[in-house]
RNA sequence: GUCCCAGUAGCUCAGUGGAUUAGAGCGCUUCCCUGCGGAGGAAGAGGCCACAGGUUCGAGUCCUGUCUGGGAUACCA
């Protein structure tokens, strides 16, 4: 990857240097590698002169210029400068650039991914939703955060599992059997009012009326608890198929109540109290939270003898650690955000280092329909679904996913999304997502024409690539070599929103280049240029088709 | 009260301690189709980066305080 190559560049020039006597000894400094924001001061910069000359006791444009004299030859560096007060601006080298094109070729399905997780097992936990009722806006975020995020971590060579976390049972769950009881009851003609705090959604009598057909009066004898599993099933099904419509798949769903019946719960209250990280009052078992870092103490066994959500909860990060995850990611709402340094303190209290647990917490997503906030609650059964959401944004060419997805990968999770309802709808055929899949579609439409007129792949594989030098095609180059730190970048800062903002650069300078850059032409004469064109936009296609894929959203040949 | 997150263009939001031009989309004002997809491109208007201090060679970015908004502060999950 460049960013590291030019690090190791950096260094190496700093110790000849220092070898030589040009520099003072003295231990270098954390110094930073970036894009400058203006394009003339070259496409790396490093500070690392002015961070030197606190230690080197000398003028940071001083150090710069002994660092360049002794700087290591390399093939990607066309260009080192000196800027005041002590930058050094590095410009690839447009020849290297150009051949780029090959590397790209040769890597279609792998390009952008490198090899920081070094096969380790990393598991994102995301959705998590309990089988309450359909997954609503409030779940898309976190859904489309964690498969990204996944995504990531996968193009960056670890060994990835995707893990839904439920429970199906507890009060939630009774409340949600006896719910359905009545209204199934209800079809049959029995009058009967949802329990307090029942759910009250529409979605039940669905399910309800699919029981009364398949079981009709017999429903009159069944016990709560085939209700209850009747609801769970159903929900379920649900939620996995508007999943599906996300493109979301997890590889593991893992029910907490596994957690009590193998008595891993059991073993880590158990074990707790042996730490001595436990203890009683009031009836009731407290986690010593207080010396764990926290604030305040916290209840783990209520005096009832009932576990808090605590308590499964540490059990199960225990058990992730135990199944030998090297790196654990948990993707919460911002609701949740008071939970979970509890529960790693738990995990901590049990001698396991958290580290290597990392969480993202998302704020909310405000809905407005017709200007007003749309208040959601499940219970009482106003909220507005996933599949709702979706439907709304589908059109005949792009699937709704694309839309739903790009639009949360735009923002940080750290901040509150409105997401104004008429107007994702109306905007649809203008949204970014759509300006990134037709640069997409417009190369597979300039491959499509080239092969008419006797430029299939065959005849251009071969282009001559030295000839691309025009300023457009160059900084389009540029653009895509850059996606190997972009997908490091997105995946160490744990920040997939990073890749539409690469996405739409990269369109960008496609349409630059097609608007400046003849591609396909009949003039013999320029028969070789439209060879080694060709290739680029098929190397831009393949980058751009990355990108998507890595956010989860399709690259169209058509529109 | 305490804790977490945010406050950047009319709106929705990006922005990695760097460089006398702070970006995108939408909206607004003008332009560009006798060449490969105009779902595109060019130009323009629109900013005390909430406020006040501080750290630093250098701050939209880090620290402290204030204000505003959202969330959390259970022996609910």
């Amino acid at each position: 990857m460049i960013h590291t190559d030019l690090i190791s560049l950096i260094q190496q020039a700093a110790r000849a240097a220092q070898k030589a006597g040009d520099l003072p000894t003295y231990d270098l400094p954390a110094f930073s590698v970036e894009h400058p924001k203006n394009a003339e001061h070259g496409d790396y910069s490093t500070n690392i002169a002015m961070q030197s000359a606190r230690p080197a006791r000398m003028a940071p444009i001083k150090i710069a210029e002994q660092l360049v004299a002794h700087w290591p030859i390399s093939p990607f560096v066309g260009k080192v400068e000196i800027a005041p007060p002590g930058f050094i601006n590095i410009t690839l080298d447009n020849g290297w650039l150009a051949q780029q094109v090959q590397v790209i070729e040769e890597n279609a399905t792998t390009y952008g991914n490198s090899n920081t997780g070094q096969g380790r097992k990393a598991q994102v936990e995301f959705v998590s939703a309990n089988p309450t009722g359909p997954l609503t806006i409030g779940h898309a975020w976190g859904a489309v955060l964690g498969d990204s995020v996944a995504s990531l971590l996968q193009a960056t060579g670890w060994d990835v599992t995707r893990e839904y976390y439920f429970n199906n049972g507890g009060r939630q769950m009774r409340l949600l059997g006896e719910s359905l009881q009545v209204r199934c009851l209800e079809l049959l003609g029995e009058r009967r009012a949802i329990p307090q705090d029942g759910y009250q959604g529409e979605y039940l009598r669905w399910v309800a009326a699919a029981l009364v057909a398949e079981y009709g009066a017999s429903l009159h004898d069944k016990e709560l608890d085939f209700f209850r599993g009747k609801a769970v099933d159903a929900i379920f099904a649900n939620i996995r198929a508007t999943l599906d419509r996300l493109g979301i798949h997890f590889d593991v769903y893992y029910n907490e109540l596994d957690l009590y019946e193998t008595g891993k719960v059991n073993a880590a209250v158990q074990a707790l109290a042996h730490s001595g990280y436990s203890y009683q009052k009031d009836g009731a078992t407290w986690l010593r939270a207080a010396d764990l870092g926290l604030k305040q103490d916290r209840v783990i066994i209520k005096s009832s003898g009932e576990p808090t959500y605590r308590m499964p909860d540490i059990a199960y990060h225990v058990e992730k650690l135990r199944r030998g995850f090297d790196f654990v990611v948990d993707i919460f709402g911002a609701d949740h955000h008071a939970t979970w340094p509890d529960v790693l303190a738990g995990v901590r209290a049990l001698g396991y280092n958290t580290d290597g647990i990392q969480v993202i917490i998302h704020q909310f997503i405000t809905l407005l329909r017709g200007g007003e906030e749309v208040k959601m609650s499940t219970r009482r059964g106003q909220f507005v679904t996933i599949d709702e959401l979706l439907d709304d944004v589908t059109t005949e060419a792009i699937p709704g996913k694309d839309v739903v997805r790009f639009t949360l990968l735009t923002r940080s999770p750290d901040s509150p999304m409105t997401f104004d309802l008429d107007l994702a709808v109306k905007q649809s055929s203008e949204n970014p997502v759509y300006y990134v899949q037709y640069g997409h579609a417009r190369i597979c439409s300039i491959l499509r024409k080239a092969a008419e007129e006797g430029f299939g792949p065959d005849m251009y594989a071969a282009g001559d690539l030295t000839l691309l030098t025009h300023p457009s095609e160059l900084a389009l180059l540029r653009r895509m070599v850059a996606l190997p730190e972009a997908v490091a970048q997105a995946a160490q800062q744990l920040a997939p929103h990073q890749m539409s903002g690469f996405a739409t650069e990269l369109a960008t300078q496609f349409h630059a280049f097609y608007r400046d850059c003849r591609v396909v032409s009949s003039d013999p004469a320029d028969r070789e240029i439209t060879r080694a064109r060709l290739r680029l936009c098929e190397a831009t296609r393949i980058t751009l088709a990355r990108t998507l894929s890595l956010m989860g959203v399709t690259a169209p040949e058509r529109m």
